[in-house]
DNA sequence: TTTATTTGTCAATTTGTTTTAAAAAATAGA
DNA sequence: TCTATTTTTTAAAACAAATTGACAAATAAA
């Protein structure tokens, strides 16, 4: 038997035909999927791949029903060609973004447009009521839409991170850092029938607004995420980055003060100590992890309730250095802000914190922070894309690994 | 005439034989080069390519004069196989670090062996001074090696960023703006002969410990340069990362204090105020752009004098602040400290900062914070790396766009 | 009407990897 | 010493996907 000691490293490990057929197929989808409806010729030129290619993968995709030919609408000279559309639903996935007190689920598909989404709450703060949860969320759907079940392609879970062996478990009771054992993930996969995809919340949400939303087509983004804490999630030369124990992004921890408020997490001066949910809730004296503060924030934004606005403007300062921070080291295109909070909140605060203090690369107009396309479900959201991402999406890995 | 319009992001572009072969060939050569001499069933095994496969690519490389076959010295059952290990010398590069007064220039092999290297005084900070600087070291060097030339690849040149249109220049004159034209790059490379490749000097110290030194086979890491500035160099994903405009790892700009001290670059409290030689210099009174300073720093260090010893106790929060945030953003395996400074200093700044505080992420002892392996000469030897990785190493870039 | 231009299709070709097969060389055990 | 086993080496054929070139079809512009 021959020894298949995967190499783990790029730069060590070799492609052929079939990963190179493999990754070629997801090029061409991934542009029909991001600029279509659009013609074979064009699809040819954008990927630099020749004209009879494209006529073959495109007529593959077509026997998967994956993709749609419509006449072209385009006049000009020459034979009239079709153009290529996604077929948008041949494809869903679950996205279903558990924190403490509950699990919100949504069902994709191709295009980003939730056909489905509830929300479940947690009998209890465990990794078991999570399981529990998910479990029951997949098959009520299973069960309302057996004819669509067919098509779903995997589930994609986001929850506050870290996970895995590597991480030390900081003082936080926040993190479900049991729910992505090798065993539990696995024990998930037997139970729903379908694929898993585990990503921490910010991480999650910066898949989804690169696949669906605000992040489509840039190569290099930051997504901030207010969530309990404050995270970000990383998009690098168009692939998600997470580091090499799965925690890049925890922006909630940079140390902003070097004498300042102590954290759970045994430092002090922690930057979510001063910007996030958390902190505004400890400001106003709110309930954290209680579903009816997210409205008591709406309204006292809605009301322009002094208390929140002073919380804000101390707040400003300090978002201006979580910026700082993303830009001087990522220099990103653009910084795309979203998380579990009211949207007039988030869109508020910066609005408020406009304009930003000057940064070192000139980026387009109104391309330098950005609203999230998702709004409240942005997590949800990019728990599906990270698995729709892992099913259909070019990557590195597929092509060489 | 086909319109060649080259798509630049790897999710739109595809590959085909032409580009995997390339990729393959540069994956053994990897292969060979960090873990040779190695057998080529060896090869076939860590790359995943066929062992027939290995066996071709390797007598193409063989050809080529970039390895050698050599009897095995592994004794054990059946038939003693050849193992091929890298002509070390088979091309060489330049390395050129220009700085404010002058150049440092290395000529590096395969290996990282500095087979030749050299300073030049600049006659004055401008681009022009540096290009002359420039061109001279290169025809120096064929006046005294003509026979080696023709094995030279090309030439890296490092300077302190950051370059391009994109960006706006900072108030800092330290900044070669204009050396990272296009045209004065066009300009450089017809006046030498040789392909150029440009990076800034932290990205390029990276590249550096990434290819020759301490970053060898890790997947991710930062460099923290400890320049004039404080910068950061990254290696993502096996990939020199440096951001959207060539930004990325302006970690000295970072504002670690709200009202700190006022910074040329138009913030105040910037990090490199607290933690970098300019702020050591001004501390001590010392010339900043002075050569006699780096002996300087490098005496008083050896005399344990008081006043460089206080100032260290006071950068060690702002160290701490420096590898926090790495870490937090990134989670690299490792974090490599190097500059242009003595290496006593560097030293002695590491070793009174340990302990570091609590990581998220458990690493391996001693692979947390590391020395560069390049010491002084890593700027220079980066840029002779810089050249080599576009020459030899794999990466995404030849093998899909 | 003619010409230029673009798209779609077919068949043949190219190219690099993989598969298959067989020989060679060394060790371990009988 | 002989034999079975293991591993490397080499050669030839098979294979799979992208490319190339040629030509037909359709349309707009001249």
């Amino acid at each position: 038997m021959e020894k298949t000691e995967k190499s783990h490293s790029f730069r060590t490990s070799g492609t052929n035909l079939r990963k190179a057929k493999t990754h070629n197929h997801s090029v061409v989808l991934e542009v029909i999927r991001t600029q279509g409806p659009i013609s074979r010729t064009k699809i040819s030129q954008v990927t630099s791949l020749s004209r009879q290619t494209i006529q073959n993968i495109v007529a593959q995709l077509e026997e998967l029903d994956l993709i749609q030919m419509t006449a072209s609408k385009i006049v000009g000279r020459g034979h009239p060609g079709m153009e290529v559309s996604l077929n948008k639903d041949a494809a869903l996935s679950f996205g279903i973004h558990v924190d403490r007190t509950r699990a919100t689920a949504v069902v994709c598909n191709l295009d980003g447009q939730a056909t489905w989404e509830t929300t479940r709450d947690l009998s209890s703060a465990t990794p078991e009521a999570a399981n529990t949860a998910i479990a029951a969320i997949v098959s009520t759907f299973r069960k309302a839409h057996g004819d669509l079940f067919p098509t779903v392609v995997g589930c994609g879970i986001a929850a506050a991170g870290p996970f895995g062996s590597q991480t030390v478990p900081n003082g936080d009771p926040t993190s479900f850092h049991e729910l992505g054992t090798q065993e539990n993930l696995a024990l998930l996969e037997r139970q729903l029938g379908l694929p898993i995809a585990l990503e921490n919340d910010a991480a999650a949400a910066a898949v989804g607004e690169g696949f669906y939303g605000a992040g489509r087509g840039v190569e290099n983004f930051a997504f901030l995420q207010f969530g309990v804490g404050l995270g970000a999630g990383f998009v690098l030369k168009g692939d998600p980055y997470t580091g090499s124990h799965g925690n890049a992004g925890e922006l909630g921890h940079v140390i902003v003060e070097l004498d300042g408020e102590p954290c759970p997490c045994g430092n002090s001066g922690c930057l979510e100590r001063y910007l996030s949910i958390d902190a505004l809730c400890r400001h106003l004296g709110l309930p954290r992890d209680d579903r009816s503060t997210f409205n008591t924030i709406s309204e006292l934004i809605d009301a322009k309730d002094e208390k929140i606005i002073a919380w804000i403007k101390n707040a400003i300062p300090r978002l201006h250095q979580a910026v700082n921070i993303l830009e001087l080291m990522l220099d990103p295109e653009t910084i795309i802000i979203g998380g579990t909070t009211p949207e007039s909140f988030l869109k508020l605060l910066i609005q408020m914190a406009t304009p930003f203090p000057a940064a070192l690369s000139k980026r387009e107009d109104g391309k330098r922070i950005q609203n999230g396309a998702a709004g409240n479900f942005s997590v949800a959201l990019g728990a599906s894309a990270v698995s729709m991402n892992t099913h259909f999406a070019p990557s590195v890995s597929r092509l060489v690994l």
